[in-house]
DNA sequence: TGGGTGTATATTGTATACAATTATTGTATA
DNA sequence: TATACAATAATTGTATACAATATACACCCA
């Protein structure tokens, strides 16, 4: 019983429309300077353009999308510097995160961590990359989750999805995938023993790693 | 041959809009929990409702309005929690912050630093509080500069926005305000240093004493 | 008296209509 | 052929019209 989904809960259609947008860009099913029109996308997604242009809004806060005046939205074409740029200041947050998670997490909040720490093992042993990629998500995400700070998690939130597109280099590197499992080890334990000092660092180098290789990948390809 | 000439601003309604309301929103002229009415605020405005709704939806990504479905916008209510959580990032950004501009400020930047420096110790003579603001803002913006990371820059703005309304709070204690003096001037100094290390520890201090002040003035007042 | 119920009204959600501007195309002319 | 320019189409910007829904209040009935 599917139908009574829209029943229990309601959506504006500009959510409808800002999500669906939102994961076509972070797919790659809108390419970086492609331009977004409101009429197509209307009818494309059977709605009017109100909602449309709601959404498109939100993108352009977002920074997932920019507005040339009178000329309409097109995908935002990020750079180099603009990945790097991105990455740094993820470190940053990376860090604080882990070293609130180690002062504020709780029972329930190690119960999860350890679970998604396992889960990320077995998604690297199943070698499939979206899996990897669901797998890391998650395990970061329970830690800025423990940290108990909502803007933070925000922040956080907001910064990936602009980078969202080149989630998938650092996974996509196999020689890197045991290092990976014990660097999030390494982070885990701190956590649990509420060893802030060491989770930042070994945090710091593991957000580091993954830059390195982010970057390499996506300057040796020919997208930007 | 084309001539750079000036070309003519354009600016469409929903950013004079959006801008004019974010202002009235931090200056305090709409209340915390206060609705606002589109059509309302499109008659004042003397434009019609789709740019006021188009500037809501803006307002509402950035935090500063919530939205209750069918019921519509209203002023955010920033409790503590959330003033504690924003200053907590901040703290990590303004670190951050400093730290990159001790590695890449250029001579350009390190005039400005001085002049701005200086021109705070000015403000703070002047007693006038709303200069202190703006001197005590200018300051930390020459720095986000000097960091020469869009992305930093631009995370801070938007956070800064969020809790921009208890700004004056901490430049109201003039007890404080020779501590506020020496803080900028031993960043200021460990910057044209190149001392990454110091600037970042006066300027961790320096954002906590902030906050405490900030959070004991707060909470001391019934605005929450 | 208390509570539910219907109706009026205000407000948001959505669609469409109109205006302003930009891009495109075709054509005349040197 | 290349260019200037006018006509036309396409697209965004803005305003308005219509639909759906929540709120308030009066009213009815047990």
């Amino acid at each position: 019983m599917k139908l009574d989904l829209k029943l229990d809960e309601y959506l504006p259609l500009r959510e409808v429309v800002f999500n669906t947008l939102r994961n076509a860009i972070i797919q790659g099913e809108f390419h970086p300077g492609e331009r977004l029109m409101e009429v197509t996308l209307a009818n494309k997604l059977g709605v009017s353009r109100t909602p449309v242009r709601e959404a498109i809004r939100m993108l352009e806060l977002e920074g997932l999308v920019v507005m040339i005046p009178r000329k309409g939205a097109e995908v935002a074409n990020i750079t180099v510097k603009d990945l790097k740029d991105a990455l740094e200041v993820r470190m940053a947050l990376e860090s604080l995160s882990v070293k609130l998670a180690c002062e504020r997490i709780d029972e329930e909040g190690k119960e999860e961590l350890k679970a998604k720490c396992m889960a990320f093992k077995e998604a690297i042993n199943s070698k499939l990359v979206p899996a990897i990629v669901q797998g890391d998500e998650d395990f970061h995400n329970v830690i800025y989750k423990a940290s108990k700070n909502q803007k933070l998690i925000n922040t956080a939130q907001n910064l990936r999805e602009q980078v969202y597109r080149y989630r998938v280099e650092y996974v996509k590197d196999f020689s890197y995938h045991d290092n990976l499992i014990r660097e999030h080890d390494l982070i885990t334990m701190a956590i649990l023993k509420g060893d802030a000092e060491t989770a930042q660092k070994i945090m710091e180098e593991h957000i580091y790693n993954q830059e390195q290789i982010v970057i390499r990948n996506v300057t040796m390809g020919n997208q930007m």
